[in-house]
DNA sequence: GATATATATTCCCATATAGGAATATATAAA
DNA sequence: TTTATATATTCCTATATGGGAATATATATC
């Protein structure tokens, strides 16, 4: 077998560092395709094809305008890593915030239930 | 070029679904290679090879023990993971009402996650 | 020393890139 | 309608897998 494909899920989309810059950029605003080749210098198929495997896992969303398309993040699709990154903070001391006491909980109960 | 190599930092080598299994094992409580073997039923080179990678990249470290390699997680370096998805964090903020919605949000994508 | 056990490593191959180059497509402007 | 602009797509190739099969290595036990 060949190694998972990078559309396979959020974390295997953001494993590759070109995207994650992408992402970066899309956090701070939304940007049309070139506004972004502007900004990271790449050309502009590779921007292209890197925002298409965003597309495809929905960590972006794109919006037609004019001959421009609008790139824009979801940012609730990046929520499965977060949530999994729950799991490490017992061993980073400090306190967690009740939202994150929450969460916790609810993800323990939810991961008994398919047991 | 090619992709970019799984050991080519945290975020790489967390793109395969596997390692991530294997994380979450050696988060609950510290391993050898058969016990890993016994807990995800994958043959035994499988598991050492995934190992291997997370290995290089320090998610895990290795202690010898007579015949035995006892594997740990070393959590401080999937931090560098953590404070990336910090800038998402504005998006969801705290509030009881966007709790509600992160909570539904849970269920209905629980729901299609088999599709 | 001989054997069993635990784990890593090597060899193999099908597969999916990431990026370069060229081109196609869509839409606006002249 | 012709032309310019914005973006996506196709074709190509080198590369790095992930996993199966077989084997090597290390250590414990007899």
């Amino acid at each position: 077998m060949a190694r998972t494909k990078t559309t396979y899920d959020v974390f295997s989309a953001i494993g590759e560092p070109k995207r994650r810059v992408l992402i970066e950029q899309l956090v701070l605003k939304e940007m049309t395709v070139n506004e972004l080749v502007e900004k990271v210098q790449w050309p502009q198929p590779v921007v292209s094809k890197h925002l298409g495997v965003l597309k495809q896992v929905k960590i972006v969303r794109e919006k037609k305008n004019g001959r421009h398309r609008v790139y824009r993040i979801q940012p609730e699709e990046l929520r499965p890593i977060q949530e999994w990154m729950h799991q490490f903070e017992k061993y980073w001391g400090g306190t967690l915030d009740q939202l994150d006491h929450y969460l916790n909980n609810i993800q323990a109960r939810g991961k008994n239930e398919h047991e």
